[in-house]
DNA sequence: GGCCAAGTTGACGTTTACGTAAACGTTGAC
DNA sequence: GTCAACGTTTACGTAAACGTCAACTTGGCC
């Protein structure tokens, strides 16, 4: 296949790695303004690299779990620097432990969060069933449920 | 006992409150602010009623849980219309329903991304291990994980 | 020539929950 | 008299990750 993705002087256009990665120019601009992404120019245009998109891959990797823009980047500037990378391995591998037992805590916390709101609709079901049973919400409407699962997503682990 | 802080005719300054509940007066300023709170004043100093407090422990409530103070105002000021409470018991009821999905949800991002973090980890311990077996960082710095549980906390939950 | 699509560079807006001065008033202790 | 400790208001700062204009250029196509 003449164009195979893993050709290495295959290149791309913003747009193109947009729709692949289902980002919007405006945040691989942003990308590039934080020092994430240096990709090269024909006049004016962008023009990406087999390289940059690998970076791009671990930019939005790292963004699923959790890291921040900056962290991402510090671990990229490891990349370059390229002491055969095993360095850049060691430090990813401390950041990643890190990032999982802060993300047990959020689990931990949640947990805590779902207790104290379960122990609340169960104090407030008894007292609506006592008054006014016919205001007591019978299940959880089927249309939020729905729309809660749509958003949310990932972007939950980014804390938004 | 001549100061039972359940004396409906009790009041509070804002310190008094703030070193109860751990918060600031900033914060209590701030959600006055907001319309969460409305203490009377003596002169140009606030005066908290019983009821204010009240409002203020259902406040911090919902913040553990991880609404925003919109949503909370939202809440306390159906408290207040006061048709015997009824209505704004079963709307409480709906809101902590939906963040109780919410929170469900997040959860299991969590998971998916401590899912593909464990990976990562793996397969960097790996070729560590093959390449730099003396760079293979042993296990989770003690100070890591102290300062990780230190900070995070219930803030964790409303997505700090 | 004229127009559209897609690219570019600023630069400001958004959101949340306060923190952090700055500048001032009041009260009580010494 | 004056210093500390508490209170007040006003108002700007913060952090993250882009969204959303605005205003412009470039290339292609008819």
């Amino acid at each position: 296949m003449l164009a195979d993705l893993r050709r290495p002087e295959r290149t791309f256009t913003i747009r193109q790695l947009c729709n692949e990665f289902k980002a919007t120019p405006r945040a691989l601009r942003f990308y590039e303004d934080k020092g994430l992404l240096t990709p090269a120019r024909e006049g004016l245009n962008r023009v990406y690299s087999h390289k940059d998109r690998v970076r791009l891959q671990l930019i939005l990797r790292g963004k699923r779990v959790g890291l921040s823009l900056s962290e991402i980047r510090e671990l990229l500037d490891l990349y370059d620097e390229n002491d055969d990378g095993a360095a850049q391995m060691a430090r990813s591998l401390k950041k990643f432990r890190e990032r999982a037992t802060a993300l047990e805590q959020q689990r931990e916390d949640i947990d805590g969060a779902l207790i104290e709101l379960r122990e609340a609709c169960a104090r407030l079901e008894r007292r609506l069933a006592e008054i006014r049973p016919d205001l007591l919400p019978r299940a959880a409407d089927y249309d939020q449920v729905l729309r809660a699962r749509l958003d949310g997503h990932a972007d939950a682990v980014m804390g938004k």
